[in-house]
DNA sequence: CCCAGATGTAAACAGTGCTTACTTAAAGCC
DNA sequence: GGCTTTAAGTAAGCACTGTTTACATCTGGG
């Protein structure tokens, strides 16, 4: 064997990867809007052509990267709440409901360029209505269920989950910004989920 | 009639105005993300360079756009909701909240570029915090302080505030793709509205 | 009347998305 | 192994963009 550099040459798969893994990082830092996909084929050390035997064209990237970022939030889901529900007391159901708006208002803020991908135009071309994409309303329902299971609230429904959202949602967006970094968001939360219950005693 | 076309060679003060107000019927027909100076420099017969005296850079024009964006969304609401309130009964205050609700909800998907645009980066660049530009909080304000006195919620304070904008604002924003378009959105809305006054009771 | 300052122009630079025609590596098959 | 087909990458180019520069022109106030 002559030639000892079989892969620096091509990427040979590994760069559809790579090109995905490149963006998502640049929207957690904030900077895809300004992101080329030049640039991305610059720092990866391939000509700039070459992105495109992997992507249609830009658009066809960042929904990728909003897809990505679906995924992210799931996993962040399963590592806040591990365990599976109606176990311990009615405050455990209460804390674990807590921790789920924080888990998604705290991605918001600490990755609001995808964030802002996601419920983009982007991120709504992966989706078909909502509630389709893994997790997010599955945890929800569950977290609700569990509130139910402890006498918490009455039975939820889709409407009332949708609401639970909103809030939260809501909640996520108008305080994503960075310039909002009020380190009572804690406070808001719980405050905020002690009304959604009350709303759907 | 002699219409305004004294000289075609300078606009004179009113390029600026000119510019913002394409700026925003692009926005609201949602093809602002592709829109470039030089485009709309085209369409005003107007050389690329001059909108440079009016604009520092396009993000300096985007954030104009986006404060005229609150400018309309306080239009809407005052033209939805013209009365000064505690007049009628309690069913009329209701219906004012959910008057409200369906104004701002409206207006998320009918100007969904503009919605964007307002509540992205360049909105947040005009304002401090949030409550700052005119309206949206006050009319809500108002609106609860009208609920209130007819004894249909409890006196409310800035962190219950808080959760009724988050509740509507995630349903704007969950509910404002063109694609999601639901016929029963008003049924939605009014659902919202009646599990927020029961959260705020 | 005339000129300072505001406004608009043309030309240029660097950077972008994307396509085309071409080369090269890898994998499959006998 | 050799051979071909195909996937992957390259280089060059087109039309476009944001922005700056040096220059032209209009307009109102002294």
């Amino acid at each position: 064997m002559i030639t000892t550099k079989p892969s620096d040459q091509h990427h040979h798969g590994s760069l559809r990867d790579s090109v995905i893994a490149f963006a998502v990082r640049a929207a957690q830092e904030g900077t895809i809007e300004t992101l080329s996909l030049r640039s991305v084929s610059r720092e990866l050390g391939v000509s700039s052509g070459a992105v495109y035997r992997h992507f249609k064209d830009k658009d066809a990237l960042l929904s990728e990267v909003a897809a990505k970022g679906f995924d992210a939030l799931a996993e962040r889901f399963e590592a806040a709440m591990p365990f599976e529900s109606v176990i311990g007391t009615s405050d455990d159901a209460t804390a674990r409901f807590v921790a789920l708006a924080k888990t998604y208002v705290g991605f918001s803020t600490d990755s609001y360029g995808l964030w802002r991908l996601m419920f983009g135009p982007h991120g709504r071309a992966s989706l078909p209505p909502w509630a389709d994409r893994p997790s997010t309303y599955e945890w929800l329902e569950k977290s609700l269920m569990e509130l139910h299971a402890f006498g918490l609230i009455a039975p939820s429904d889709p409407a009332k989950q949708f609401f639970a959202w909103s809030s939260l949602h809501g909640l996520a967006d108008l305080d994503s910004s960075p310039a909002s970094r009020s380190r009572s968001v804690d406070d808001m939360i719980e405050r905020q989920c002690a009304l959604i219950i009350a709303a759907l005693k």
